[in-house]
DNA sequence: ATCGGCTCGCGCAA
DNA sequence: TGCGCGAAGCCGAT
C-alpha cells in the first residue's frame, strides 16, 4: 500500500465542488496520457487507493480537434495505438472513448456510477470551454490536473505576465519543490483488457498516404520514439549550446512534437536533464527554454483570452501598430501566396517550404518569417490570422500554447519591448535577411532546403 | 569587429 | 520616485 503523496494533490485543484458518492470512477479527459509519467494518472491512483476501490478512466480525446493536418493525425493516433497495445500491463480499469465529443459526457456520466471527474490542463480556449461546460452542466465535483507543466499555471502565477524576467524568479523560487521524479506507479492490473475499438494504424497509414505530407520522415510517432529520441536528445546536448542557434545544423533536440502530443512529460524531460552529467551551464540553458519559456506561453495563453488575437497584444504596441495601420507596404501577399512560397525573398520561401516539407521550422527564422508576414500583410490582424493558421497547419506541433506566444511575440511584440520606430513594424522589433546573413550561412541553408524539398 | 542608441513599462529599492 | 533591465535586433559610426 502506497502512502498518500502531497506532491501529487498540490498539482491538482478542484474546479467544481460536489457530492462524492462511493464509486471512485474518475473520467479523464487529457491529450496526455502518458501513464507513469502523467499526474494526472497519477491521481487517479490516490483517488483509487483512498477508496481501495478500482478507478475507472474514461478517456475522451479527439485528437482531431486538436489537429489542422493529416499528419498531425496521424501523428496523434499512432501514439495512441501504440498506448492502447500497452494498456494491459499498467491500467486500473481503463474505458476508451476516443472521439467522443465533450459534450456526450454527461450522458456517460448518468448511465455509469462515475462520481468525479479529473482533467488535464490546457490554457486553450477549446479546453477552457469544455470545462466550463461541464462545470455548467454536472453536479460531480471536477478537479483539474496540470501535468502540462512543471510547476501547475495556477501556482506559478494569478495575473498575465509581463515577460519572462518577471516569471523567471516565480518559477525558480518554486521549482526546487516541483522539479522532482515521479512518485510510484502502482496500477491495478487489469489482465485480459481488451480495448473496445482498437486504432488500426496500418489502415490510418494507408488513409494518410493520399493526403499531403502524411508523414514525417524524420520524426517516429509513440512513447518508444519519445524515449528514444530523449535518451539521444541527453547525448547530443553538449553540442546544442553551440549549434541551437544555426538553422544549417542540425542542434536541436526536437523533442517539442513528443510533449505536444503528451507522449513525453515535461516533467520527465526536465527532470532527466536536470539529473544528468551535462554541464551547468547546457543544463540552466536548456532548462531555461523547456521550463521558463514554456511556462510564460501557457501563462500567456491562459490569462490572456485573446492570445490569438490583434486585442492580446500589449497596449504600446497596439497602439504603435495602429499608427502605422495605413503606411505603405512595399511588397503584400495573400495568404495563398504565402502557403504557395511565392514571395519576392528567397529565404522566406525557402522557410516556408521549409516548413511545409519538414514539419518544423528552426527556432531563429520562425522569428524572421512571422516578422516578414508583418511586413508583407495588409494588416496586422491579417498577419496574426495568416502566420498563425500556417504554423498551425504545417508545423508538426501546431495548435500549441508556444505556438500562438511565438507568433505573438514576432508580431504583436508579447514579452518584447519597443524598438526604433520604422514603417509598418511602428516599434515592434525588426528582422530582416541580413541580419540571418550575420548569423548563418544563408546561402547553405537555401541548398539545403532545395536539396531535401 | 564592436559599440551605443533606439524605446516601453514592470518591479523593486528607497 | 528613480532606476535597471528585458526571449532571440538593427543600424550607423568608429
Amino acid at each position: 500500500m502506497l502512502k498518500r503523496n502531497d506532491d501529487i494533490d498540490r498539482r491538482s485543484r478542484r474546479l467544481r465542488a460536489g457530492k462524492r458518492g462511493e464509486g471512485p470512477v474518475v473520467y479523464w479527459m487529457s491529450r496526455d496520457l502518458r501513464a507513469a509519467d502523467n499526474w494526472a494518472l497519477l491521481w487517479a491512483q490516490q483517488e483509487a487507493m483512498d477508496r481501495d476501490k478500482p478507478v475507472q478512466v474514461l478517456y475522451c480525446h479527439n485528437p482531431t480537434r486538436y489537429c489542422s493536418s493529416a499528419r498531425q493525425e496521424l501523428f496523434a493516433l499512432k501514439g495512441l495505438a501504440e498506448l492502447q497495445q500497452s494498456f494491459a500491463g499498467y491500467t486500473i480499469d481503463f474505458v476508451l472513448l476516443e472521439g467522443d465529443p465533450v459534450e456526450t459526457i454527461p450522458q456517460h456520466l448518468a448511465s455509469s456510477d462515475c462520481h468525479l471527474l479529473a482533467t488535464d490542463f490546457s490554457p486553450l480556449r477549446t479546453k477552457q470551454r469544455q470545462l466550463q461546460y461541464l462545470c455548467d452542466t454536472l453536479s460531480v465535483p471536477i478537479f483539474e490536473i496540470d501535468s502540462h507543466n512543471i510547476i501547475p499555471a495556477w501556482v506559478i502565477s494569478e495575473k498575465k505576465e509581463y515577460g519572462a524576467y518577471t516569471i523567471r524568479p516565480k518559477i525558480n523560487r518554486l521549482l526546487p519543490e516541483y522539479l522532482t521524479d515521479f512518485p510510484e506507479f502502482k496500477p491495478r492490473l487489469r489482465p485480459n483488457f481488451q480495448h473496445p475499438d482498437p486504432i488500426n494504424v496500418t489502415r490510418l497509414a494507408g488513409q494518410a498516404s493520399n493526403q499531403h505530407a502524411a508523414e514525417l520522415s524524420w520524426l517516429k510517432s509513440g512513447e518508444n520514439a519519445a524515449q528514444a529520441a530523449l535518451q539521444r536528445a541527453l547525448e547530443s546536448l553538449g553540442d546544442y549550446a553551440v549549434n541551437r542557434n544555426d538553422p544549417t545544423k542540425n542542434g536541436q533536440s526536437n523533442m517539442s512534437p513528443y510533449l505536444h502530443f503528451g507522449q513525453l512529460s515535461p516533467q520527465r524531460l526536465a527532470w532527466e536533464v536536470h539529473q544528468s552529467d551535462l554541464s551547468t551551464e547546457v543544463r540552466e540553458s536548456y532548462l531555461e527554454e523547456l521550463i521558463v519559456r514554456r511556462e510564460l506561453a501557457d501563462n500567456f495563453c491562459f490569462y490572456e483570452s485573446s492570445y490569438d488575437r490583434f486585442e492580446g497584444f500589449p497596449d504600446w504596441a497596439r497602439k504603435t501598430l495602429e499608427e502605422h495601420r495605413n503606411d505603405k507596404r512595399e511588397y503584400q501577399y495573400s495568404l495563398n501566396q504565402f502557403e504557395q512560397a511565392q514571395t519576392h525573398e528567397s529565404l522566406w520561401n525557402a522557410c516556408q517550404m521549409d516548413l511545409v516539407s519538414r514539419g518544423k521550422l528552426h527556432g531563429y527564422l520562425r522569428m524572421y518569417w512571422a516578422k516578414k508576414i508583418l511586413e508583407w500583410s495588409p494588416s496586422p490582424e491579417e498577419a496574426l490570422e495568416y502566420a498563425i493558421q500556417l504554423n498551425d497547419t504545417y508545423s508538426i506541433d501546431g495548435n500549441d500554447p508556444n505556438g500562438y506566444n511565438g507568433v505573438a511575440w514576432a508580431i504583436g511584440g508579447v514579452h518584447d519591448r519597443a524598438w526604433r520606430e520604422r514603417a509598418v513594424f511602428g516599434k515592434i522589433r525588426y528582422m530582416n535577411e541580413a541580419g540571418c546573413r550575420r548569423k548563418f550561412d544563408v546561402q547553405l541553408y537555401l541548398e539545403k532546403v532545395s536539396k531535401s524539398s
